[in-house]
RNA sequence: GCCGGAGUAGCUCAGCUGGUCAGAGCAACGGUUUUGUAAACCGUAGGCCGUCGGUUCGAAUCCGACCUCCGGCUCCA
């Protein structure tokens, strides 16, 4: 057989060799060093016979940033912790121990509960195991076998995923461990040159809370300490990026304990709330959308009606008296849907396009509040479109088209999903090939990727939702176009068609933003608290010099007036207000002494870049730098 | 809701093997200084040590419950 090399080459091996002959024939030093074979952007155990003809390439511990290869290192020292816990503490059950971005984890029920300070224990454990040194041995055998070595061993999570399990059983055994596992693996521990054990959590077998819950332990791995150091500063530098610490530090919001998960919006955050509400509002009106406005509590029979009675009540705050039962709204569907059927409708009417950013209560299980990215006050730039069958398609591409204008004006990087039938739903098959159809068509024709998450879409409709990741990496779902075929029909609302009869419009709901908390929340972490001049809850600090100088940077700001401007007189050298107006990140400072005159303004923008302009210049300046899009 | 942590001045944190343990820096306030591109100097004030209950002669410190926050799981915009 024979294989083509990274640099063309042609390589004769005997017919059945592996990735790690194939290593050997090259040179002992690369057999020595290689982690996994790659194959055709596949990755393969070292220890598994190659495919003639193909193109490989051999990862070594050289490869310290591929994903692939740090991958294999991070399974294997999921291994080793596994094996660490078995021996540490006996009687504990393994379930499953991934690789995952940035590290790796392994569940576990423990006979006893752990805490935090067992993880040193075991982390010392493994060190002891990587002291001494492990090799992997791959092993195929018979289902059967499989599931009498674990249940030998009173792994009964082994034994369900041997059922569950689809092609050839494989077992790797470090050690006297031995797991139920695909790999690839290392061929021995030397590679792990660094291994950190980063955290404690619960989770629930197979990802279902209707199960018992594991211990999750955490743990990242790298080639070289200096990596895992530079992997532990890079987290550092994320955390001053928090939106919780920042929006502290520039007094922009405060979360308080007498309204848990509802944001306390301060004069700075609020001017970039306004921004973004007033690019909202332009934006709505440009492409259609007329605005309302529809109440906050509804009675109990409202929310029977919209199903949420049903479905949502869990997380809906409810008001009693003694005369009614009321809930605080969590969407806006049903209000605009009362909108739309306060009168008769005609088919000429439509599409109707109902935005209104409202402000929303979901009560939220305790423990899964989040700063701004998960709150309870949720304001949604919500939008509902009533249109006939015909017109979805174009509607969902006016919608992909707005979402990704407002991405794009804060150069924000997304991810579009797509969300398909779920197994509980309403409305009949053909109903929905024709909806998820209309989806898959409108991203198609935008030319947009997409990622397919089937069976996760609402139970009135499929929906493309567009996702981001913060500071920390955590995904989180911002706007999103639902399609609806039920709601308008449970409220009974219809519009005249040109054959006079009435019909059920389909409803759209489209949010771009999401949730404006969310929203900033994410832009915070984005800008780094250093927001665009157009953002920037002041644009323009100016610093007189001495007190001589005040009343002409008085006259300047004036001059600024269409700007953000403040002036900063107060009784401190100019070195320590240069140095606040940096740490409030201010875009723009101008110190104003006796050098200065209108043709002649000494600039700084943050980050320290000074120059001269005269007020002209940089009045131009900044209107460009202070318009949206 | 579940698992593991944590809650001490406005902020960041020390004190937490029970007994001068109510502490520091920054911020605030007062005074001196009038300043040229990231921190002038001196002083003052500020805390029911998250809340409630228990153990003890004595609790910020030990125990319990609750609230909130942090890291995850689940759920979600």
């Amino acid at each position: 057989m024979r294989v083509l090399l990274p640099d063309s080459t042609e390589l004769e091996l005997p017919d059945g060799s592996t990735g790690l002959d194939a290593a050997a024939a090259i040179g002992p030093n690369l057999a020595k060093d290689a982690v996994l074979v790659r194959s055709n952007g596949r990755v393969q155990d070292l220890r598994l016979p190659l495919e003639d003809g193909q193109p490989i390439q051999i990862l070594t511990t050289r490869d310290t940033d591929d994903p692939d290869a740090l991958y294999v290192l991070r399974h294997s020292a999921a291994h080793l912790l596994a094996e660490a816990v078995r021996r540490l503490y006996p009687g504990t059950k393994i379930a499953i121990g991934p690789p995952i971005e940035n590290g790796f984890y392994y569940d576990f029920e423990f006979p006893e509960p752990i805490g935090e300070d067992a993880l040193e224990r075991i982390e010392a454990e493994i060190e002891r195991e990587l002291e001494e040194g492990r090799s992997w041995e791959r092993e195929e055998v018979s289902a059967e076998d499989a599931k009498r070595l674990f249940s030998e061993q009173g792994e009964d999570y082994k034994v369900e995923l041997v059922d569950t399990a689809e092609g050839e059983i494989s077992l790797y055994t470090q050690g006297e461990f031995t797991d139920l596992c695909r790999g690839p693996h290392l061929q021995d521990s030397k590679p792990i040159k660094a291994l950190k054990l980063t955290g404690l959590a619960g989770a629930y077998w197979r990802g279902d809370e209707k199960n018992t819950q594991l211990t999750r332990i955490y743990g990242t791995a790298f080639f070289s300490q200096a990596d895992l150091d530079a992997y532990l500063e890079r987290l550092e530098e994320a955390r001053k990026r928090d939106h919780r610490r920042l929006g502290t530090e520039l007094d922009l919001f405060h979360l308080g304990e007498v309204s848990p998960g509802a944001p306390f919006w301060h004069p700075k955050g609020m001017v970039i709330w306004n921004v973004l509400e007033d690019l909202r509002r332009r934006e709505d009106l440009r492409r259609g959308y007329a605005e309302v406005k529809t109440p906050l509590i509804f009675d109990k029979s409202l929310w029977e009606t919209s199903g949420h009675w049903e479905k949502f009540r869990e997380n809906m705050f409810l008001i009693s008296d003694d005369e009614r039962v009321s809930g605080l709204k969590p969407m806006n569907c049903p209000g605009h849907i009362l909108i739309f059927g306060n009168r008769l409708r005609s088919y000429r009417e439509l599409p109707l396009r109902l935005a209104e950013a409202g402000t929303l209560h979901r009560n939220e299980l305790a423990g899964t509040l989040h700063g701004l990215t998960r709150v309870t006050h949720v304001t949604q730039d919500d939008s509902h479109i009533f249109c006939t069958r015909d017109q979805i398609e174009e509607e969902v591409l006016g919608c992909l088209d707005y979402s990704e204008y407002l991405y794009g004006l804060f150069g924000l990087e997304f991810r579009f999903e797509l969300s398909t039938r779920p197994e509980n739903r309403l409305g009949t098959d053909e109903e929905w090939d024709f909806t998820e159809g209309a989806l898959r068509s409108a991203l198609e024709r935008r030319g947009l990727e997409y990622e397919l998450n089937e069976g996760d879409g609402a139970f009135y409709g499929p929906k493309i939702d567009l996702h981001m990741t913060d500071s920390l990496g955590r995904s989180w779902q911002m706007g999103t176009i639902q399609l609806d075929s039920q709601m308008p029909a449970r409220f009974g609302v219809t519009y005249v068609g040109p054959d006079n009869h009435e019909h059920t419009p389909y409803m759209i709901h489209r949010a771009s933003f999401g949730s404006l908390e969310r929203f900033i929340g994410i832009l915070i972490e984005h800008y780094a608290g250093a927001f665009p001049v157009w953002l920037a809850p002041v644009q323009v600090r100016i610093i007189p010099v001495g007190l001589d100088h005040r009343d002409a940077a008085r006259e300047l700001a004036e001059k600024l007036d269409e700007f953000r401007v403040e002036v900063d007189d107060s009784d401190e050298t100019v070195g320590k207000r240069i140095r606040n107006a940096e740490v409030e990140k201010i875009p723009y400072v101008l110190v104003w002494g006796d050098k200065e005159s209108e043709d002649s303004i000494a600039v700084r923008t943050h980050g320290g870049e000074q120059s001269t302009k005269s007020l002209d210049e940089l009045q131009a300046e900044l209107r460009k730098a202070s318009s949206v899009s």
